[in-house]
RNA sequence: GGGCGCAUAGCUCAGUUGGCAGAGCUCCUCCCUUACAAGGAGGCGGUCAGGAGUUCAAGUCUCCUUGCGCCCACCA
């Protein structure tokens, strides 16, 4: 934001209203989001009773990423009912939060710094981050180091992220901040998990766990992304006793040494004469049974498939169904074991593949397959999908490996009813984004992984007793005190125990591991409305009122929540969720960093300002993607510069504040009649969560307010008809104004405040939303329209003859229905006046329409 | 393959219960007018994706087709 001179309001001679000389826009973000901060404007005051407030579920934005346009315009949509409820005396409860902890984070930190964890390192007080970071070469750092670097770069972060929500006019209570990985925050992650683990809803599970190789760790299933990813169809030969050959097409022949059987569908024909017999494996001469499975699929590939432990999620259903052997050859590293496996009968052939990545055995393995003429012709290309963590750039493995879970009705039908069930009684904006959600959960099909081998995270609050041989009993851990929390297994000793008994024979470990980033922020409502911690705001705020977000993370972060809630409270976390679409490139595809498509917030914040924005935003409706297109900015814009000028005008004449009781002339209780079902249908619109038609009809009738009411007015609110012809003017334009202001408040948060403050004590934004009552009901609307009829028909036949506005009329006839001439008489006055018409106005019944035809002065 | 959404002016989109096709931007013409030239006024611009049906009447309701987008599934 550049540095603005401060908008002087010198009082204009004659009003005795602060209007400035000159009105800018420039400037007034800083200027007021300093004064909300200041003023405390924002700020969550607590009622009696949970009717008077509202809450918000607002959505932590990763601090390790970066915002995106698309962010500020979903968070503009809440600030729009937030600002909305406020006016309506809600007390609105709208915290912020940063998501801090997790893998983004510790990725970001890796990179920015040229570091890496390795929980070997000791601790080094006197640690300084490289000046010049290698990505490369990172350098190996203790655990503990490299948490205080994550602590270190995120308080960075988070000081940009406020700076553009401030920016932006947000008007969160920064009281009420949290952050994903703070004490506090632990606390209940802590809490709620050893409540899932009493309640038998968290456990501790040895199996197949898809697996990121880079990353080493697990990680769920709402976290996975399905790339295309090229490969090779290869042909292999198994061997029948009787000495034929069973040919199977595999893209991953580095997995042959990890094969367990041989699977076909049980009405396959062709493989019906072989199940139950035993084929031996090419290259590593392993001997495997022929089995029939109903997911076997007849027409792919050969129509039998190799089974190994494990290749894909197929493999891991016909493991544990068939009570397969496990044969793990991948390690945790994404390479294979460096020792031969027992089931090897070939041992030099696998002493080929020892050691090397998936990629390098795969080269090696074929290799040895084209020796032994094991392969069936050449690898054929391909493209399939591919499962990845979508942070991730390397294909997932599936490795067995002992994790945390927690039921989410993946493995429980009951509790996927239950689930479902919520998502049915949750109020959805828009409504068909439900289907999200039970497609979603209809679809799980497992449990929810949340531990992560992980270093900057909340940790499991447990230990496990090591007995004589020093092996953990992962069947009875030892659970921390609730009054205890937070605690780091790590660092703190169980109940019981003392530090000397870490690590050794009938002692105790501590559990390695951390949650996912999900699994705290499941937890968003209980830690922003202070469960268990401060009930008086616990019992004034939840279940929230609104869950804002974008539709990409309605299967982990809306449907978690759900989840946590369920479990915990046996109720919706929220009354309603709100879901805002993306900002696409123009080519209508999505925006991201790799495709380098990204637009800057701060750059059209800077250039066009946040009312500006914040109007584009506003004009993209729940759930719908909308093309970034800076040409739409430019009309916010305009529409912020004429809400100044316009209001300098109505303000800079007279002599201050006039009597609502001297609005008398008909054109100004037509045009305030017009604003009434303005405010109603305005009201309406937000009272559906649906703010884009509240925008676009205060908008609609701001312009006719400017273009031709003003117009109209102009000369008698100036005092040409009389005193008291000026009073109604000015009064009924004080009137409208008033209300058109607190109209655009929610949307246009800067130039309405700044507006406000001309003239009106305390705060547009707690002043009270327009009511239909503030205004005269005794004026007929349809005068208005006439009017604007008849001022185009004047400025048509001078643009027709390309004069000046200011051009004399003299003589002008308006036709029309006999109702409109009617209405159109008593505003006869300030028509010749602003059309300039010079004699009086001839009137003829006729026509569905109103026209006019006039004959212009000529030129001197 | 399953689910959801979208298709209206060159572009972005409105169009309530079926009742004379709309707005803004762009473009063209004009006007430096005492709130506003980062402005104002006026105008050009449509086979409502295609087909069938219901109806006095369909952009709107029903069915089909096509195209696009998103989510999920899809590693033999």
């Amino acid at each position: 934001m550049t540095a603005q001179p401060q908008q002087t309001p010198t009082a204009a001679s004659t009003a005795a209203f602060a209007v400035p000389e000159r009105p800018v826009l420039e400037g007034l973000e800083a200027k007021w989001s300093e004064l909300w901060r200041e003023r405390g404007t924002f700020a969550f005051t607590r009622p009696a009773r949970r009717e008077q407030v509202f809450s918000i579920d607002t959505p932590p934005p990763t601090v390790s990423g970066s915002l995106h346009v698309g962010h500020v315009f979903s968070y503009t949509h809440t600030d729009l009912i937030a600002r909305y409820q406020r006016m309506r005396g809600k007390h609105v409860f709208y915290p912020m939060g940063w998501d801090d902890n997790g893998l983004p984070t510790e990725r970001r930190v890796q990179n920015f710094y040229g570091v890496r964890c390795d929980p070997a390192v000791p601790y080094d007080p006197e640690f300084t981050a490289p000046e010049r970071p290698d990505p490369k070469r990172q350098v190996p750092i203790s655990r503990r180091n490299f948490i205080e670097l994550c602590h270190e770069l995120t308080a960075v972060d988070e000081r940009a992220f406020e700076g553009l929500w401030r920016q932006l006019g947000l008007s969160v209570d920064w009281d009420t901040l949290y952050e994903t990985i703070s004490a506090e925050s632990q606390t209940v992650a802590q809490r709620a998990f050893l409540r899932n683990l009493a309640r038998g809803e968290a456990y501790l599970s040895e199996a197949p766990t898809l697996w990121d190789v880079t990353f080493q760790t697990a990680v769920a299933q709402a976290e996975l992304e399905a790339r295309d990813y090229p490969g090779f169809y290869h042909s292999l030969t198994f061997h029948r006793p009787d000495g034929g050959g069973v040919l199977i097409e595999t893209t991953r022949p580095e997995l042959l040494a990890a094969c367990c059987a041989l699977i076909a569908h049980p009405d396959d024909e062709r493989y019906r004469p072989l199940f139950g017999t035993t084929v031996t494996t090419p290259v590593f001469g392993v001997a495997v049974p022929v089995l029939a499975h109903p997911d076997a699929e007849p027409d792919k590939g050969s129509g039998i498939a190799m089974c190994c432990t494990f290749g894909d999620l197929t493999d891991v259903t016909w493991w544990r169904e068939l009570r397969l052997p496990m044969r793990t050859i991948i390690g945790r590293d994404g390479r294979l074991h460096a020792e031969t496996p027992d089931w090897i009968v070939n041992t030099a052939a696998y002493e080929r593949i020892a050691g090397k990545t998936t990629f390098s055995a795969r080269e090696a393995t074929v290799a040895m397959l084209r020796e032994n003429g094991e392969l069936v012709g050449e690898p054929r290309p391909t493209t399939r999908m591919t499962n990845f963590y979508e942070k991730g750039d390397k294909p997932l493995e599936i490795v067995s490996t002992r994790q945390w879970y927690i039921t989410n009705g993946g493995r429980d039908a009951a509790l996927r009813e239950r689930l479902l069930a919520r998502g049915e009684e949750l109020a959805w904006v828009p409504d068909h984004m439900r289907h999200r959600y039970a497609n979603w959960v209809n679809g799980l099909n497992g449990d929810w992984l949340i531990s992560r081998q992980r270093f900057f995270g909340v940790p499991f609050p447990v230990w496990y007793r090591l007995d004589a041989d020093g092996e953990p009993d992962y069947a009875h851990p030892i659970t921390a005190d609730e009054a205890s929390l937070p605690v780091d297994p790590a660092s703190q000793c169980p109940p019981g125990y003392d530090e000397s008994q870490r690590g050794v024979p009938g002692g105790f470990v501590g559990d390695p591991d951390v949650m996912d980033t999900w699994a705290t922020s499941s937890l968003t409502p209980q830690i922003a409305c202070g469960w268990e911690r401060d009930e008086e705001l616990w019992r004034l705020t939840f279940p929230m009122d609104l869950a804002p977000q974008a539709h990409d993370i309605i299967r982990t972060w809306l449907f978690s929540r759900v989840v946590r809630a369920e479990l915990e409270h046996g109720e919706l976390p929220w009354a309603r969720a709100a879901i805002s679409g993306f900002v696409v490139d123009p080519d209508r595809k999505k925006m991201s960093k790799s495709k380098g498509n990204v637009v800057v917030p701060s750059d059209i914040l800077d250039r066009f300002g946040a009312d500006a924005v914040r109007w584009r935003a506003a004009m993209a409706r729940p759930g719908m993607d909308s093309p970034f297109d800076e040409t739409q900015m430019k009309v916010g814009r305009r529409l912020a510069m004429k809400v100044l000028n316009a209001s300098k005008f109505v303000l800079g004449m007279g002599d201050g504040p006039v009597s609502p009781d001297r609005i008398e002339a008909p054109v100004d209780l037509a045009m305030l009649a017009a604003l009434r079902s303005v405010v109603a249908q305005a009201t309406d619109a937000f009272e559906a969560f649906d703010y884009t038609p509240a925008l676009e009809v205060s908008e609609k009738f701001f312009w006719t307010f400017c273009d031709d009411y003003l117009e109209l007015v102009k000369e008698r609110a100036y005092g040409d008809q009389g005193p008291d012809a000026a009073a109604s003017a000015q009064a009924a334009l004080q009137l409208a104004l008033g209300v058109l202001l607190r109209l655009f408040a929610p949307f246009l948060p800067f130039v309405t405040e700044e507006v406000w403050s001309w003239w009106r004590p305390g705060s547009v934004h707690l002043a009270a939303w327009p009511q239909v009552d503030e205004l005269p009901g005794t004026g007929d609307a349809a005068l208005l329209d006439d009017v604007s009829a008849a001022l185009i028909g004047v400025r048509g036949v001078k643009s027709a003859a390309k004069v000046s506005m200011k051009t004399e009329v003299s003589r002008a006839r308006i036709s029309g229905p006999e109702a409109s001439l009617a209405r159109l008489r008593a505003a006869e006055a300030d028509l010749r006046a602003v059309g300039r018409i010079t004699a009086p106005v001839e009137w003829a019944v006729g026509g569905e329409a109103v026209s006019v035809d006039a004959e212009l002065v000529p030129a001197p």
